[in-house]
DNA sequence: TTAAGCTCC
DNA sequence: AATCTGGAGCTTAAT
């Protein structure tokens, strides 16, 4: 029997809209409703392969329909302006997949979707329609079974109703269902009902008397007493209620099942738009064939071309410096792929000097414009003067992004829209493709050099627009060499040591374990916070305190807490803690170490929204060194033999960085004077003086200060402190009466991020910031936040990069041994020769305290070890 | 793949 | 009426 699933277009697109957290693409385009709602529609698809499908909108502007997206309190409220703009985009959508659309001037969705399940069923189909909405219960039957997703925390759920279904929940059949409304109304639906009346006396009333005509003939005969006089008052309220609550089931439409026909609906059509919206994960469902070919694209330049190189012959052409697209192949089967012109060059490594044919396009005067220049440079000498890096232009443009790769940066500066390598290479290897499809291989080849080539015009353009470029000349490009060389050089970890260190750990685990299965008289997984909540809250009942999403939460927040409840408490604590060091720290690190003895993990420079570095493979910038037993680690971090550590941080950098910004004259002053800055904000904000501030009181102002950098609220700050939320007001309120300047300069930032969109650094590094213009509280509230916060974590991470390059500058000019190692966000370490450590510290003092001249000083502290553990 | 939890600045 | 400190990465459990 064939099958039919029509859709109800905008009660979907409403369920996805609040299902889905908030998603917007590279144009600032929101697309999470889109996105639920396909992601519910492939659901079901996948589940029935139907062979028929329609979607149903309404014709009329939602917002003058009175049947929809009224709260809950019956009255009505706008659409957001971020789900409004989602309509047109998902019949886009529909339309380019070839779905049929079914809309009709005077008709809601409600009532097409009746006329159309009608006329399937009377065709023998199956029918399933699938809609948000209970009102269209009445619809169902043996053969039309109604579908309501429910988006839960486990992923989308889905309620089947056939008539019987709707039977058992409602003790009323689907017809009878229009009167229970009548009765019950529906605030959702505006639709009045008769007061006093709600599921249960409904429920009673119909399927007592069947329809409310019938009711209201015996209405004497209804009980309670309110109920039954409420429905003769309002007879005319309860006639009107069931009018608009009956759907109709026989509008004048013509649809041929052929129109309805699911066909292809990956097509080449969608494939763009689906790239455009970035719903990435979606991907996968278009064939490799479907990808756009070559006449589809935006510039033809790009293809054919495509050539094994028998001889270098780059030709120079003219007197400007043209641009050369540069991309090294470094899997299987390795190569240089060269875009000059609309030729593109493929060279296998094998059978090429490809630095040679570096040196000859520099030469002739080409600019090498390429994705990564950082990880390039593994493969390649490439000589700043002559690389442009698109990658991380673009993320200087937008530092939202999460990747900016060759189609990335295709489709947000060339309108292209490119194939990912995930697209094109699916589950196969590169060389599988080689061998397979050579074709498609060299046209990803193609795309990675010639993008760049393409793009370096209109991103230099851009940056120039956006005068970021000295950001990009000056810090960006520079810092990439410094990061190659740190991971070149990494860092020499023991592992005997180190296991050494897991070993005694696994012992205390054990220990721990047995205590902990005793005390909760079983063995469970401790490990798995589900587990461990039940044994905890229910097991041995004790109170809980926060829940997750989930179920309990048995953060160390919340079992810090229950310490004096329970002795098992401190063990869980201890074992989390153990646990993670073995875990993270023993084996995760173990895993990383080279035959070099060295740990080469990675730093990246285009993750972070504020222009921070992040570390990974393994992360070296949250290695422990609060607690004592984690700070152990440390001492497996050592030089190699005839080397010293060299670790210098920066003290309280973005406090600095705030007075400067700010301007603000006691906070200036206090660090001119090299005062005790948590000290002094104590003693002003609690008025005492500064010689009889206590312990307490500088720890709150300790954490006031910090507060004040994240862009603080009092219920974070009492959260901190554990004091009330008033309290923590209070003490807000006193810290900005105290330093009005910092008060006025969040504000500014505030109202500046909101006018323009983004904020700035000191050195003009931008974050946009599209919170700012959210319709929710809690994202602007977000986005109040990270205004202030951006601009003071990104200048810190500005001035740290500056002082990178000139150490390296200055290692490098005085033909140094010592290097540069890591930086840990205001920190540096330098594995120092034995006879240039006192050069090393001097170098590392004065280019980091003269990174920057800010109004106050930056003050460095500098240690020195023989390990990690030693130099901090 | 996501959520919870923990590590760092 | 709401909401509730910025920036990261890794491991485990559970789906």
């Amino acid at each position: 029997m064939s099958k039919a699933v029509l859709i109800d277009g905008l009660s979907i697109l409403n369920r996805a809209f609040y299902g889905v957290p908030d998603l917007t693409n590279s144009e600032g385009l929101h697309t999470n409703a889109v996105y639920g709602f396909l992601n519910i529609m492939f659901k079901i698809l996948d589940e029935e392969t139907p062979d028929y499908l329609a979607v149903a909108f309404d014709v009329s502007a939602p917002t003058f329909r009175h049947r929809m997206f009224a709260d809950y309190k019956g009255t009505r409220k706008a659409m957001p302006g971020e789900l409004r703009q989602q309509i047109p985009v998902i019949k886009e959508v529909l339309r380019t997949m070839g779905i049929f659309i079914i809309e009709k001037e005077g008709y809601e969705a409600d009532d097409l979707l009746g006329t159309l399940s009608r006329k399937c069923a009377a065709a023998g189909m199956d029918v399933s329609i699938i809609s948000g909405d209970r009102d269209l219960l009445q619809l169902a039957t043996d053969t039309i079974k109604i579908r309501i997703p429910k988006t839960k925390m486990t992923g989308t759920e889905i309620e089947d109703y056939y008539a019987q279904d709707v039977f058992e929940r409602y003790q009323v059949t689907p017809e009878e269902f229009v009167d229970l409304k009548a009765l019950m109304g529906d605030a959702s639906d505006n639709i009045p009902g008769v007061p006093g009346i709600g599921e249960k006396t409904g429920i009673k009333i119909i399927s007592t008397y069947k329809n409310i005509e019938n009711a209201y003939a015996n209405a004497n005969q209804i009980k309670p007493k309110k109920a039954s006089q409420n429905l003769v008052d309002y007879w005319e309220q309860a006639k009107l209620s069931k009018a608009l609550a009956k759907i109709d089931t026989d509008c004048p439409v013509e649809v041929t099942p052929e129109a309805m026909a699911v066909g292809d609906m990956y097509t080449p059509e969608a494939f763009v738009l689906f790239k455009r919206l970035e719903f990435k994960n979606m991907m996968a469902r278009f064939n490799a064939d479907t990808l756009p070919q070559e006449t589809q694209l935006a510039s033809a330049e790009l293809l054919p071309g495509i050539e094994v190189l028998e001889q270098a012959r780059p030709e120079a052409s003219g007197s400007m410096a043209p641009n050369a697209g540069i991309y090294f192949h470094a899997q299987e089967p390795k190569g240089l792929c060269i875009s000059l012109g609309d030729h593109v060059y493929f060279a296998l490594q094998e059978a090429f000097d490809t630095q040679a044919l570096i040196q000859k396009l520099i030469e002739q005067g080409y600019r090498l414009c390429l994705c990564n220049v950082k990880d390039t440079l593994s493969f390649l000498k490439l000589p700043r003067a002559s690389v442009f890096d698109v990658s991380i232009a673009a993320y200087l443009l937008n530092p939202l992004k999460d990747s900016y790769t060759y189609d990335d940066i295709a489709r947000d500066y060339l309108a292209m829209t490119l194939p990912s390598e995930k697209d094109i290479f699916g589950r196969h290897t590169h060389a599988e493709l080689y061998a397979q499809d050579v074709r498609t291989f060299l046209k990803f080849l193609g795309w990675n050099a010639a993008v760049p080539r393409l793009a370096c015009a209109p991103l230099c353009a851009a940056l120039e627009e956006t005068q970021m470029t000295s950001l990009y000349e000056q810090i960006e490009l520079p810092l990439s060499y410094v990061l190659r060389s740190m991971e070149d050089y990494g860092i020499r970890a023991e592992k005997d040591e180190l296991r050494a260190y897991g070993d005694a750990l696994v012992s205390k685990i054990s220990e721990l374990e047995k205590n902990i299965y005793d005390l909760a008289g079983e063995t469970f997984n401790i490990n798995s916070p589900k587990q461990l909540g039940v044994i905890l809250f229910e097991k041995l009942r004790l109170p809980f305190g926060k829940k997750t999403k989930t179920g309990y939460s048995t953060s160390a927040e919340v079992l810090e807490k229950l310490r004096t409840e329970d002795p098992i408490i401190d063990f869980i604590l201890e074992y989390r803690q153990l646990t993670k060091l073995k875990s993270t720290y023993a084996d995760g690190l173990e895993n990383y170490i080279q035959a070099d003895q060295r740990i080469h993990g990675r730093f990246n420079q285009t993750i972070t929204a504020t222009g921070r570095i992040s570390s990974t493979e393994p992360n070296l910038q949250n290695i422990p060194i609060r607690m004592e037993l984690g700070r152990l680690i440390r001492k497996v971090f050592v030089p190699e033999e005839d080397y010293v550590f060299v670790d210098a941080d920066y003290s309280q950098i973005e406090l600095r960085v705030l007075a400067h910004m700010s301007g603000d004259a006691q906070l200036i002053q206090a660090y001119r004077e090299d005062q005790d800055i948590h000290r002094i904000t104590a003693s002003q904000v609690f008025h005492t003086p500064l010689n009889e501030v206590t312990p307490l009181q500088r720890r709150n102002a300790k954490a006031v200060n910090f507060g004040i950098v994240y862009g603080i609220s009092s219920f974070g700050l009492s959260q901190d402190l554990s004091i009330t939320r008033k309290e923590a007001g209070e003490y807000i309120e006193k810290y900005f009466h105290t330093y009005p300047q910092v008060k006025a300069f969040l504000d500014r930032m505030v109202s500046e991020a909101r006018e323009k969109g983004y904020s700035l650094t000191l050195f003009g590094r931008r974050r946009p910031m599209p919170e700012l213009k959210s319709s929710n509280f809690m994202q602007r509230s977000f986005g109040e936040r990270i205004a202030m916060n951006s601009p003071i974590q990104g200048t810190a991470a500005d001035i740290i990069k500056i002082a990178m390059i000139r150490v390296k500058e200055r290692l490098e000019q005085l033909g140094m041994k010592s290097r540069l190692i890591l930086q840990v966000h205001d920190e540096l370490l330098i594995e120092a020769h034995k006879d240039e450590v006192s050069q090393v510290c001097t170098i590392l003092k004065e280019e980091m305290e003269n990174a920057a001249h800010l109004a106050v000083p930056l003050e460095v502290d500098i240690h020195t070890g023989n390990s990690w553990y030693e130099a901090k």
